[in-house]
DNA sequence: CGTGGCTTGTGAAAGAGTTCACAAGAACAT
DNA sequence: ATGTTCTTGTGAACTCTTTCACAAGCCACG
């Protein structure tokens, strides 16, 4: 094992296996081998090795992995052996609704608490998440020890709020806003876009018909 | 110019230029180098026209490209020449959402339609779009010749309504399921995972504190 | 206890994607 | 015209990722 550079494709991957695991293990799966993990996400035997392979030795030759004991490794790596602690900022109609998205929970995220500027929004709880005024962002951040902020503020302000997360010993950002942050270096970000999604099935959709040309 | 294989990364790409470009544009700049653009996605100079390459040349050595006529091109080659015509099945919380996702527009995708199983759901417009039953769905789909279906229901039916959706003509899906979908190849499928999004950071976060370790 | 069947873990090969570095233009000044 | 300055477009080099292929190891069975 070589605790190196760790690609961001075996990262994701890591991240589907261990949802196929949770699965088996649902079902009472007690072993697998790297072909079964293959077909399950869509992608070959030797990659599922190679991925595990960068962590350590997690099989037995001959017989596969334990469904269990995988589980509980790869949550390992990804850093899932106790639930993260997550605010939200922005309780509008994506915040709202990530809320209420209960998986988040079995996948090992809390969201703790929510923040918003409008005072129609806090002050409540949404699906019981306390939304509470930008006021308290700073202090609520740090007294309750949240690592993860998730972004769902219009873009224009998301900047702004950024800043004044990353100064609360934050560290990490899932931004819904399509603008890009000026953060510094020691946090990680990372977007969602949706248009952004859409407009790559565009491209594929319009490849669909000019097809292969040639030099 | 080649129009081979297009990699993910470069239409990820084209995407992120796009965006500058129509920012660069409402404030008017009319000139752009390569330098510019990737400052503003954050790639290098020479990665922006290497991109670029694999479609034509659209610059002007010396000068740079023309901001109007860029975006143009960009547009067309991620066939968003016309709005593209979206329908969405879920309008659950997160389906609701989307349906007030006003900048969907100003990117290029339009929400045609919404359909839902629930009776509560149905029969009324949710921001302006029209929510029906789910018995409507084929004629719909095919009557408003609908390309993208953006697929935002529990996980447990999004393989049933996939199946339903392949057979209307439709050419892409992009599934908030986090669950595995089985779909012909001719069909384009993206997925968004807010938990898989999460779990990458999480691996970030961890691994901040394990760093660097040899062989 | 040895043999056969099966699956892992991993170097080496192949394939993709990114960066380098520079010739080919384009504008403008002299 | 000619020279200077600037930025594109693109082969070639490099780096990173995936695939290949096989020895090493484990279990079951005789
Ligand atoms: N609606 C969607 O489906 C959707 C999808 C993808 C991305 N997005 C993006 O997510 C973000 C939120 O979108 P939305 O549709 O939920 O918008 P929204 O207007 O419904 O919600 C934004 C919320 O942010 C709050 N807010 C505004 N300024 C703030 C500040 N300075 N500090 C804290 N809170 C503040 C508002 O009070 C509001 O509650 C936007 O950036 C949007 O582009 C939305
Ligand atoms: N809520 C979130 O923030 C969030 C975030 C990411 C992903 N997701 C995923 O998006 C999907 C929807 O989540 P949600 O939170 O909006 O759930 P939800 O329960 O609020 O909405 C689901 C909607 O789908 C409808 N539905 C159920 N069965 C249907 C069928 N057979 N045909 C058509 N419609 C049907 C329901 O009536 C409901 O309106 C889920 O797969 C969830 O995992 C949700």
């Amino acid at each position: 094992m070589n605790l190196r550079k760790i690609s961001e494709s075996t990262v994701r991957r890591l991240s589907l296996y261990l949802n196929l695991l949770r699965d088996m293990s649902d079902a009472g799966t007690e072993v697998v081998s790297s072909v079964d993990l293959a077909g399950g996400i869509g992608t070959t035997a030797a990659q599922v090795r190679k991925d595990l392979s960068n962590f350590g030795s997690f099989g037995k030759r001959g017989q596969g992995y334990v469904v269990e004991d995988l589980r509980a490794s790869i949550e390992s790596i990804l850093g899932l052996v106790r639930p993260r602690r997550v605010a939200l900022v922005g309780a509008g109609k994506i915040g709202s609704a990530l809320l209420g998205y209960r998986d988040l929970r079995t996948r090992g995220f809390e969201i703790i608490v929510a923040f918003d500027i409008d005072p129609e929004k806090y002050g409540r709880k949404v699906f019981d998440v306390p939304v509470l005024p930008m006021d308290q962002l700073e202090q609520r951040l740090s007294a309750d020890r949240i690592e993860i902020v998730i972004l769902a503020t219009p873009p224009a302000v998301a900047q702004e709020v950024a800043n004044r997360v990353t100064a609360s010993g934050v560290a990490g950002i899932l931004s819904f806003a399509a603008s890009k942050l000026e953060t510094d270096a020691t946090l990680a970000v990372r977007w969602m876009d949706v248009a952004l999604e859409l407009e790559g099935l565009s491209f594929l959709i319009s490849a669909a018909g000019n097809e292969v040309e040639e030099s």
